[in-house]
DNA sequence: CAGGTCGTCTGAATCGTTTCACAACGGAGG
DNA sequence: CCTCCGTTGTGAAACGATTCAGACGACCTG
């Protein structure tokens, strides 16, 4: 139905590949005759086919970007660095979603895959997916955000979460807690993990008490599953319960922040709150919350830059870079216990 | 490079039109010779190309969803939404960000008819892009969302803004307020317009005073622009100070919160703030904001239904669907000022 | 004037898949 | 034995853009 290509030649008596010169390196042709083709090509209203340049190019003009979960303001960051350079670049991002769900993520990365994308970049799920490496031996780079490589055969642009879990409890424990809850989701992702180990690592070092870390796994990393954490704290003895929190991400400090002053619990008075990615919303929670800083959308923009630069091939090194946390003191811990950090 | 359908027919040793119909109607295949062309397929990897199989179907497998701000919750509340539904279709999404930009969004359209997507789902900048028609002419279904379409010709998804501007402006009215302040965009957006409209008439019709609201328009619809619009505010003279505002969507209102809060103005003692749109955020703020809630997903799945609907052609009845917003009210709004308001 | 160069344009081959008219075969029915 | 039918499988013709070898003048050079 819409115009090809051919409708263009006939209508401006020209071949198509005098069009197909027009539109792809119009110095090749006279000015004359490129006047006449343009003028072909608005009467028409012709638009290129994508689909049938790929198919002759063997390659399309798309990279795919799967993310754990769009409703987290960290991936639309993330997101939005990517755009940065891949825009530039002609391209245009393919923006799957996979909820950490590992069926999902396989699905899209199959779709990724029939469209034939220049690459990929994912925050994988917390198994690497076998379609990953299917891709990759299929000569389809992918770039690993947020998220180590586990070998040195491909890129990944990540950030210390040792280094950060380590920031946020060291600032806890620096403050006089003694007992603190860590609160990461179940899924088992090495973010949290690593997150979790810089927590574990600190603690043990300031208080040599394996117990005075309490480890909460709600189901997800979300709003919701932060709620359900502080409620099971708040639940607890006075004696048991912990006086700050660490969170493996914003999204679930938020949650415990809500839950806690639903309950009455004054932050960072009566309890403490870290959270993590330093998303713009933490700062204007209910209670500023101090965070660990992410380079968000550096995480993006880098890893995308390490894709097209694999993707363009000739001589490309693959490079696993580590960004560096930071922590961002707010109010939500802004206060020194005493010694024997009593519960109020 | 990759493996072709001619690649396995060799393989299997059978007929190209053979593998294409163990792909697409195995039921006129025989056991035997399905299972040989798919042993061939797993041996050689084979991934369709998506991009041949859409050249000869004549469009492809996708649909375009164009939002005003990716970073803003509610669109990716939306794009879930749409997901829910466009999913289980077998069709894949292609978000775009045109960041309120008219450049940008002419230019994602053009990219969205060179891949000759089956529609688009897009909440405009604000005036309408002639590429919109010119999509349409081209037979590639428009459906608007968040925004009335201005001609019964095509299917939008809205809300009721006007009634919304008015529920926020009544529920101030009620409490007492009367300076009130309108925080919307520069943009022109029919949406922020009609908010404002309703606003101002629920000002009039209970002030008489066309004085009581005070327009404010800071550049972008964004936690800065709040920020931005507060500060404003504060500058002011006490006795033209408005004491309430209505934001024309939550990040403004958060943003306004911010500022307050940080230089010492109480909320909601010294000064109320309703925010639009209801995102998750707005009730985990510093203080809860009140807000006029939408159906976010729901828009993205109704505009989705009428797209796919329309897409599918055969008998389609162009909708222009209405939804009614609600006021939920939280502590950013909750307390009653005496007749005279005076400013703190 | 033969030969060469340059600028401009042509037309056919190609990419990978789907589709469709048709061939090959075996069995049933007359 | 012939015909007809149904089941399977074949192979070539699309789809639309790109590319490339080569045609064709015009112009220059020796």
């Amino acid at each position: 139905m819409p115009a090809s290509i051919r409708d263009v030649a006939e209508h401006a008596g020209v071949s198509v590949g005098t069009v197909s010169n027009v539109l792809n390196r119009p110095e090749l042709v006279s000015d004359h005759t490129r006047e006449r083709v343009l003028d072909a090509i608005a009467a028409l209203g012709f638009v290129r086919n994508e689909s049938a340049r790929h198919l002759r190019a063997g390659h399309s003009r798309t990279i795919g970007l799967v993310v754990l979960d769009i409703a987290n303001p960290f991936f639309t960051d993330v997101a939005r660095g990517v755009d940065d350079v891949v825009d530039p670049a002609g391209l245009a991002v393919i923006l799957c979603n996979s909820d950490d769900r590992p069926e999902k993520e396989s699905a899209h990365l199959d779709v990724l895959a029939e469209q034939r994308v220049q690459g990929v970049l994912i925050t994988p799920t917390a198994e690497l997916s076998p379609h990953l490496d299917s891709l990759r031996r299929r000569g389809i780079p992918v770039v690993l955000v947020d998220r180590r490589a586990p070998t040195p055969d491909q890129c990944s642009v990540a950030v210390d979460d040792v280094l950060g879990g380590r920031l946020a409890a060291e600032h806890l424990l620096e403050r006089g807690h003694r007992r603190i809850a860590f609160i990461g989701g179940a899924s088992g992702l090495p973010q949290v993990q690593e997150r979790h180990a810089g927590v574990v690592a600190a603690v043990r070092e300031a208080t040599g008490d394996e117990d005075a870390l309490l480890v909460l796994s709600p189901e997800h990393l979300t709003v919701a599953g932060g709620r359900e954490a502080a409620a099971r704290i708040v639940g607890l003895p006075a004696a048991r319960r912990p006086t700050a929190a660490v969170c493996a991400n914003d999204l679930l400090a938020l949650g415990v922040l809500q839950e806690m002053v639903r309950q009455g619990v004054r932050v960072p008075d009566d309890f403490a709150i870290v959270g993590y990615d330093d998303i713009d919303f933490a700062a204007a929670a209910a209670v500023p919350l101090t965070s660990v800083r992410k380079p968000r959308a550096a995480l993006g923009s880098r890893a995308a830059e390490l894709l097209l630069d694999e993707a363009r091939g000739e001589g490309h090194a693959h490079v696993q870079e580590v960004f560096e946390p930071t922590l961002v003191v707010r109010e939500s811990s802004m206060v020194f216990r005493d010694r024997e950090g009593a519960a109020p």
